[in-house]
Formats: structure tokens, C-alpha cells, sequence
RNA sequence: GGCGACGUAGCUCAGUUGGUGAGAGCGCUCGACUCAUAAUCGAGAGGUCGACAGUUCGAAUCUGUCCGUCGCUACCA
């Protein structure tokens, strides 16, 4: 009955605030999931943390004449305050930069280092002299072949979208210091990712449940090239250090190959802090344990090619990920989320503008499950008090409203009819297709069918009309209302996930919600005078002083 | 350039392996109700499913071409 489920979620990058896109595309459907797979019973493992490593943060942390270290703490601590803001639940969420991690990363790469899965090969980069270090592409400038355009990058021209190689620019110029990069042999550790190729491809070949553009995506990755040989390490002094010696100074482990050790990491020191220091292998050495990555599409390649790769060269028992359930973007209006780029709203920006409760249900509803998806901060507010503060609020509201001017608690339930009995069923049947959509991650599907329950209810009341009823006959207008409120508490299970600061709020009055089931509110419990679960969201002020949209 | 995705009611999106008259939410119109955060409930209007051609007894769903939008392209993560 109860399975262990790993909820392994993409780890964000501390080289710069995160944005709505992020959440949307990673945080919130991760946790989500985890919640509703808590109430179902199983055992949940749900861990992260920040990638502390990488060029992006060294070449922030010299503009700003900062250490990478500070960089990497400034962001991550503003992640962690974010994360408790937004409510996502976490059992473990840490950083790339601990020494825990440091050792997991270096024992996997000395295995594959001794199974031969990881060789050392010479290439010629570029390397910036004034700044005395080599320089990744797109920190190299100059001005492309094809339209002259003289701010392209070595990685692609932002004018006429080529593809470039550094060595095609003309007049190439290194982005940290201006200086002519020269080209010079450097040495670097490979993965042999092309030895995984047939085995990845067999690996995806049973996986025909996934979404079919990540489906479609690796497989045609696998079929048309196979898996390329990749360097795992950079001319850098920041990041995981190499646990041998060969290559001398100067060398790490590149960032992506350690990032996705995290998720093995973070599991291991998720039990060293409990009382069963092996207990994480309960989800990666158990069969029967179900392994869910949340990510945005963008790392696809990563999670669903390069990562089971490397667990595959380091154990054959390991549990390779069974769902890889990656979202596509988030646009505001038309563009790519980007907080470097200023499109859309960072995390911040949208919890100052909004509810945390009411930001999860809008976003929720137009998670990018299949295809980009497009939002506005108008979009948000009117999901928030058309759908969310409407529909949901306004019934918890009434129901609560009547059962405390009437009663004061819980009325008697007996002698229930048909029409009653209906109202539960139906509650039950939301609560049923909510499970199953949430179980195969259609959460925003999932979100629809306990707005479904909710609809049901305010049918009912608008049927029975027991604000009338009361009047003459107080005992079957009892019923009436006890029924509504039953309901309610059913209705609440399939919010749970979705709302979890009101579904705090609610339980307050009916008691926590302890599994995926509508439990009937105890005759005689109390009911106080409600507050509202929600405000709405004023969108002309919203919009008066927001330029941001 | 290559690869991929998308283009379905005013808006945001669903539409399993092609099959009875094309859907949801919100918005809009009309009606009901007035317990509740001017909330709720019911009914209705609204689409030649981007364009063109083809396959088929039958296509939003398959094929081709075109137009438009976007993403990826392995050293950004």
C-alpha cells in the first residue's frame, strides 16, 4: 500500500533571483505532487537545493568584486526564504557546496573513473590573457561571419540567430577583460556518454506513458546522433574539486554533471539526519520505489539522457528516474520568462503582488503542462477572484456563515435523502479523479476537479435552498447544512495540495486533513463566526502601480 | 541552417490509438436566488478547429506544401 515516491526536484541556480517561470515550471507542480502523495500514503522523499557551482556566478561575483562564496550565499539564502514563503515542502533542501556533497560526486566520478566510463583527452579553447583563465563560448565576442554583426557571441550571433563557433568570429574579444583570447591546449576528464547510447535508447523505449514532448524530444536526441562524449571538468577554481590529481591545478568538476549527483546526495543527508543513516536507500535501491523529476524543459537532456547515464556507469542496482514529467514555459505575454531580461515577474514581485494561496491556485491552473502557456499579472488576479475567491472562498464562507448563525456546530445529519447522498457521491467522485489525475502529474486537471467538487456544493445549496428551509423546519435544514459542510471537508482533501496555507486555515475549524479521503465533520464540532480563506485581489491598483506585466 | 513544438470560441487552454450534431473555465446575454467576499445557480449566444491540397466511407485528429509564433541546437545552466 504505501510506496516510497522520490520527488527529486531540478535545483535552482544561485547566480541570480529566480522568477515565476521557475516556480510554475518546477517548485509548485514538485510540490504539489508531494503533498497529494504524502495523503495518499506513500513515503515521500522530496529534496533540492541550490547549484552553487559554474561560471555564471564567478563572472557575477567579479563584476560585482565579490567572492563566488558570497554569490552563492546571497541566493541561496534568498531561495530558502522563498521557499517558505510559497510553502513548498521540502524534506531536504541544500546546496551543491557541501562537503557531503563534494564526497558523493567525487566517489561516483573515481568509480567511473576505474570502470573506464570516464577517460582524460587534450583539446585546444580559448583563454583570455589579461584575465588568465579560459574562457567558456558565449564569454567570448567578436563579429559574426554571416551578417557582421559585432556584438555576437561566441555560442550564437543575437542578431541573426546563428549558431557560432569561437573560432568562426572575426576579431574575437573575451567579455571579462576585452582582450584577444588565444587558443590553448588544456586537458579535461570525458564521460564517455557515447557508451550509453544503446542502453539509454532501451531505457526510453518503455517509457511510452511519458509526456510526449520529452518523449519525442530524447528519443529523436538518442535515434539520430546517439549520446556524444561530454568533458566533466572546466579551467576554473570554483566548484567541486577533482579527487585526483592529474590535470594539476586549476581544474574542477563542470557544474551539471555534479548538480544532478544532488539528488543522490541530498537523499544521503537527508538520513544521516535521521535516526537511519541507510535509509535513503529505501528509494534508490528499492524497486518497488517510483523516482518523479520535476524540471522545466530545458534540462531535459540532462535528467532524461546524461543523468541515467551516469548512474548506469556507477551502479547497475540504482534506481534510474521512472517519470521525467518536465513542464514547458511559462510566457508573459507572448515572451520567455527571464528575470535577467526583466520579462515576467520574479518570486518576490509575485508575492508581493499576491496571496501565496491565491499565486499557487493561478498558477496552478495554467501550469505548462503540454505547451507554453501564457499569464499576465491580470491573468493572474482574475484567476484568483473569478475562479479561486468565487467559487471556493465564497462557498466555504456561506456554508460556515449558516451553520454558525443557525447552530453554532455541526448539526445531526440523520435521515439524509437521496438528493443529499447525491451531493456526497459527487464529492467523492471529484476527490476519486483529482487522485488519479494528480498520480499521473495533470495537476492543473487535477486543480479542476476539486473546483468540480466546489461547483457541486453551491448546486446543491442553490437546489435546496436552506437558508429557507431553516426558518420552518429547523431539523431538515440541519441536515441541509451538515451535508454542505461534510461536503466541504471532502472537498478540502483535493485543495489540499494546491492550497496548503488556507487548508491550514480550515483546518483550524475541522480538524487536518490525514489522508486522501472525505472524512465527515463530528456532530456537535464547533463553528465559529468564518473569516474569508481569501481576499480578492484589487487589479486596478494592481495595475496603477505595477509596470512589470 | 538543422531538429522539435505550437497555431481550436473574446481570453487562457482540453481534445486518448481518425467516427454519432467540436469541449471546459473565465468573459458576454437572459433568467432565478439573495445564506455568502455584488458572491451563487440555470439557460443561451459565440468557432468554416492557421491556409491550401491529399489519403479515407469518414479528419481538429494522418500525409505534403505554405504562412505565423516559439523553443532547442550538446562550453548558459
Amino acid at each position: 500500500m504505501s510506496s516510497p515516491v522520490l520527488v527529486a526536484v531540478a535545483w535552482p541556480y544561485a547566480s541570480g533571483s529566480r522568477h515565476l517561470g521557475h516556480v510554475s515550471g518546477a517548485y509548485l507542480p514538485a510540490d504539489v505532487f508531494a503533498r497529494h502523495q504524502r495523503l495518499a500514503g506513500n513515503d515521500v522523499l522530496m529534496v533540492s537545493g541550490s547549484d552553487v557551482h559554474g561560471t555564471p556566478i564567478t563572472v557575477r561575483a567579479d563584476d560585482e568584486g565579490v567572492t563566488a562564496q558570497d554569490i552563492a550565499d546571497r541566493y541561496h539564502n534568498e531561495f530558502l526564504r522563498q521557499w517558505e514563503a510559497l510553502g513548498i515542502s521540502w524534506d531536504n533542501y541544500t546546496t551543491t557546496g557541501t562537503a557531503h556533497h563534494a564526497r558523493v560526486t567525487q566517489g561516483m566520478f573515481l568509480e567511473q573513473l576505474r570502470n573506464g566510463h570516464i577517460d582524460k583527452r587534450t583539446s585546444e579553447q580559448f583563454f583570455d590573457p589579461d584575465a588568465e583563465r579560459f574562457l567558456p563560448d558565449r564569454y567570448i565576442e567578436g563579429t559574426c561571419p554571416h551578417c557582421s554583426y559585432e556584438d555576437a557571441r561566441g555560442d550564437q550571433c543575437d542578431n541573426c540567430g546563428r549558431t557560432l563557433d569561437p573560432t568562426d568570429l572575426i576579431e574575437p574579444r573575451s567579455k571579462l577583460s576585452q582582450a584577444t583570447p588565444v587558443l590553448r591546449e588544456t586537458e579535461h576528464f570525458y564521460f564517455r556518454y557515447s557508451d550509453f547510447t544503446d542502453e539509454i535508447s532501451a531505457y526510453l523505449g518503455d517509457k511510452s506513458d511519458w509526456r510526449p514532448h520529452v518523449l519525442n524530444f530524447v528519443r529523436s536526441w538518442v535515434d539520430e546522433e546517439g549520446l556524444l562524449d561530454r568533458a566533466i571538468t572546466r579551467d576554473l577554481d570554483w566548484g567541486v574539486e577533482l579527487p585526483v590529481d592529474d590535470l594539476g591545478p586549476g581544474k574542477r568538476i563542470y557544474v551539471w554533471y555534479d548538480a544532478v549527483i544532488g539528488y543522490l546526495s541530498a537523499s544521503q543527508e537527508w538520513a544521516s539526519n535521521t535516526d537511519d543513516a541507510d535509509h535513503w536507500r529505501n528509494w534508490w535501491y528499492n524497486p518497488d520505489s517510483r523516482h518523479v523529476y520535476f524540471i522545466g524543459k530545458d534540462n531535459i537532456p540532462f535528467h532524461c539522457l546524461f543523468w541515467p547515464a551516469q548512474l548506469l556507469s556507477y551502479d547497475r542496482e540504482i534506481h534510474l528516474p521512472d517519470d521525467v514529467p518536465a513542464n514547458q514555459y511559462v510566457t508573459f505575454k507572448g515572451g520567455k520568462a527571464s528575470a535577467s531580461r526583466g520579462i515576467g515577474l520574479t518570486i518576490d514581485q509575485g508575492l508581493e503582488l499576491f496571496q501565496v494561496d491565491g499565486l499557487r491556485y493561478a498558477l496552478a491552473a495554467s501550469l505548462p503542462e503540454q505547451a507554453d502557456t501564457d499569464i499576465s499579472v491580470e491573468e493572474i488576479a482574475r484567476r484568483i477572484n473569478e475562479e479561486l475567491v468565487a467559487t471556493w472562498g465564497n462557498l466555504v464562507n456561506r456554508v460556515l456563515s449558516m451553520v454558525n448563525k443557525n447552530f453554532g456546530e455541526q448539526p445531526s445529519v440523520d435521515g439524509r435523502t437521496a438528493e443529499d447522498e447525491a451531493l456526497l457521491a459527487a464529492v467523492d467522485t471529484a476527490l476519486v479523479a483529482a487522485n488519479d489525475h494528480i498520480t499521473k502529474v495533470e495537476l492543473r486537471a487535477g486543480l479542476r476537479a476539486a473546483m468540480d467538487a466546489a461547483q457541486a456544493v453551491n448546486a446543491y445549496l442553490n437546489a435546496t435552498e436552506p437558508w429557507k428551509v431553516v426558518k420552518d423546519d429547523k431539523e431538515r435544514g440541519g441536515v441541509l447544512l451538515g451535508t454542505a459542510l461534510d461536503a466541504i471537508n471532502g472537498a478540502r482533501v483535493a485543495f489540499a495540495p494546491y492550497l496548503p496555507f488556507s487548508a491550514m486555515a480550515l483546518d483550524e475549524v475541522l480538524g487536518p486533513v490525514t489522508a486522501w479521503e472525505r472524512v465527515p465533520v463530528p456532530v456537535g464540532t464547533p463553528i465559529a463566526k468564518p473569516t474569508p480563506l481569501f481576499t480578492k485581489v484589487d487589479v486596478d491598483a494592481l495595475l496603477a502601480d505595477d509596470d512589470t506585466d
